[in-house]
DNA sequence: CGGGTTGTTCAATCTTTTTTGAACAGCCCG
DNA sequence: CGGGCTGTTCAAAAAAGATTGAACAACCCG
């Protein structure tokens, strides 16, 4: 009954759209996501929530950003695990309402540890191979080449991986 | 008649093909990229120029990764833009060869200037419109959060920022 | 049970991005 | 000039990626 009314009040009074002011946010955080290289639903769901007072429910994110359930669902999964949305305790209801996490380092750090770090080994282990197609080189010039080039990028590994750690720390503040 | 020559050799011999090192380097340079955003093809110049020992020209990456040749000259283009391939002193040539820029500092460096930075700024303007936008807002609670959330935006743009030069410094060695 | 509510899954569809290739600009040299 | 290279541009095609929506699982409560 609560909800329907919700729902009706979203249909009638046009609450299911973003104010001026929501849509600017919206749109920041879709940016911004881009540039991590996460689809649009995620910077909107993301955004939506930011500058909500009040936790949202999946499907306050459907009717109000106008996506499917689907991109819902899927996009809050994503986000959680980011750790960059949380469920929040609201009252006696059944539905799971959600919040945004804020602070900066654990935006970072859920990155990091989402889509950096599973590259970066993955990365390492790919060089490992390539080390043994390096060793039987039959040239010794083109050898020696291939044995600076690989080392250098293992160097290149090895300087990110000691930077992540510095970097959370930084933006920790 | 040179480069038909050449073109001859290369259907016959096969020397078109990448060997299974080659292949292996220019994969895991096309993963690496896309990590960034990039497209595949910018990853696979990059990363055969990175395990030649001599530096090709564009007809060598068209030939040796079966690329268009429009492709190669955008590739070439943006990873010139990036500083993370130059052109490279060869002989009497009219070609242009290019190799490619092996320290991690400038490529870090580069990636921050193109992608990064711009990103920022245009940021820093979206945020500066929406300071209007709240000082309008006529609810004083409503327009308090708003205030909280947004100055959490400035202060992250402000902390990444500060965090790039830092970056490139570490990994610089 | 059975109907209502919440949320998930995934094949099909739509959108966006990348690649291709053909036309063309510029240059060099006979 | 004119023909042969080298490289660029950009509209069209292809590929990659995101979104949708309908089917379905899981739960809750009378």
């Amino acid at each position: 009954m609560l909800a329907m009314n919700r729902q009706l009040d979203n249909e009638s009074k046009g609450a299911s759209e973003l104010g001026a002011l929501e849509r600017q946010v919206v749109d920041f955080f879709v940016d911004g996501v881009r540039v991590l290289g996460l689809p649009r639903s995620i910077g909107e769901i993301y955004g939506l929530l930011f500058i909500s007072q009040e936790p949202l429910a999946l499907d306050d994110l459907v009717l109000r950003l106008g996506i499917s359930k689907g991109s819902a669902s899927q996009g809050l999964r994503a986000l959680k695990g980011l750790g960059a949305v949380r469920e929040a305790a609201v009252g006696e209801e059944r539905r799971t309402y959600f919040e945004p996490a804020v602070e900066l380092k654990r935006l970072v750090g859920g990155f990091i540890r989402e889509q950096i770090r599973p590259h970066l080994d993955s990365g390492k282990v790919k060089i490992g191979r390539l080390g043994e197609a390096v060793r039987v080189e039959g040239n010794p010039e083109r050898r020696e080449f291939l044995t600076e080039r690989l080392g250098r990028i293992e160097h290149w590994m090895r300087s990110s991986g000691r930077v992540l750690p510095v970097l959370q720390k930084l933006l920790g503040e």
